[in-house]
DNA sequence: ATTATCTATAGATCTATAGATAATGC
DNA sequence: ATTATCTATAGATCTATAGATAATGC
């Protein structure tokens, strides 16, 4: 959370009134992603932004420095809610028995609600400077943390078998993947399986690999 | 092969010669392909496609209608690429024993080495016009019909347990997006893992995939 | 004559800023 | 006085084409 905040706060302003600032750039965030989603990043020029922030082209300029600030908002923005959704999701899923089956499906809700803006940040993340490019991975990692953080959980209660710490990270990524996967083959996996069937297979194959790995130790 | 070169001649050009056209066209192909991997679409100018490629903007034009024309050869060279690298790593794997576990071998390692192209296709699709999107998406579907090939046929000869058709298709996609996973997940991956660990883990984890499913039946 | 290639540039943007104006608080 | 906002535009591209030139074959 603090580096998140660090983040936006090193993105330079003209206006002093910080508050002013927060509202303002929510306004730019939302107006971005639905030109970005749409047109995608460089196809949508910074007026066109100001104009559907309801700033003029001069204001916007005077909350953010480049055109490729305002994609770091939208990047960080999307994942602030995306990692929101999936701590939701893990407590409510935690409290319940099959602990991983459900973490998963809530996940692959969470996927399949922010389609298009999972797909923005896999298009997009390489339109970045490098430095911005950085602390969106940062966050990515930390999203597949959770995942992690979870299994360690289940290991310890031993609701799932034991199993070294690779297995585990890699798992965690596949699931982070396999629930983008949803959004990024969409236009052919919806048209042969419902969202529900999806999470059904998917959840067996995840559930497979630990106790592929059990077996093996 | 002949709705691929199918969509190549629906490219317009003003050269009659059609072997010109082709030589000229992988000129300009393999000059743009570095291009865009390094500056991504947008940013690279027609103009320093012409220069890479040895010829003229004015001879550039010559040989395609618009920038996104390039594009669009671009991606369907990688895929050409692609699926003979997978078709030539089937006919390794299919001669020996543990046939699936070869085929993903091989396939992973065509993802290894074609990395950058891989990921390429994953952020420039979205900037193709409409028709030709869908044809690199059609490219994008046949080579994982290959994965489902085999799966079939190893079904057949009883070295895999009977599954049902969509969890067939299911496991040909997973394969195809953990192989581009490695590419696109390098960043963090390749720090943890090499290329033969990560194969042989997400193979185990598919073989179990296959074995969780016969369980269920 | 026909084909391929080149130079020069039309025409259309787009980002970012300078400098003017309006609003707010001392 | 200070802060926020706006209009107008500098300055820098970029795609695509028109029209001239060179090369080839009849």
């Amino acid at each position: 959370m603090i580096s998140k905040t660090q983040a936006k706060t090193d993105i330079p302003t003209q206006i002093k009134n910080s508050e002013l600032v927060e509202i303002r750039r929510r306004q730019i965030v939302d107006a971005a992603v639905e030109l970005f989603i749409e047109q995608g990043f460089h196809k949508s020029t910074t007026r066109q932004i100001a104009r559907a922030s309801g700033l003029s082209i001069g204001s916007l300029y005077e909350y953010i420095a480049s055109k490729e600030d305002i994609l770091f908002l939208v990047c960080d923005a999307i994942h602030a809610e995306v990692e929101k959704g999936v701590a939701d999701a893990l407590e409510r899923a935690e409290k319940g028995p099959n602990t991983l089956a459900e973490v998963i499906k809530e996940y692959f809700w969470v996927c399949h609600q922010m389609n298009d803006h999972i797909l923005l940040i896999y298009q997009e993340t390489q339109s970045l400077p490098k430095k911005f490019r950085k602390l969106v991975l940062e966050n990515e990692v930390r999203i597949t943390g959770l995942f992690t953080g979870v299994i360690a959980r289940l290991m310890g209660t031993g609701d799932l078998p034991g199993m070294d710490e690779k297995t585990v990270d890699l798992i965690a990524h596949n699931i982070s993947v396999l629930g983008h996967m949803w959004t990024f083959r969409r236009w052919f996996l919806a048209n042969h399986y419902s969202i529900d069937m999806y999470i059904d297979l998917q959840t067996r194959y995840i559930l497979g690999m630990c106790r592929a790995t059990a077996t093996m130790v």
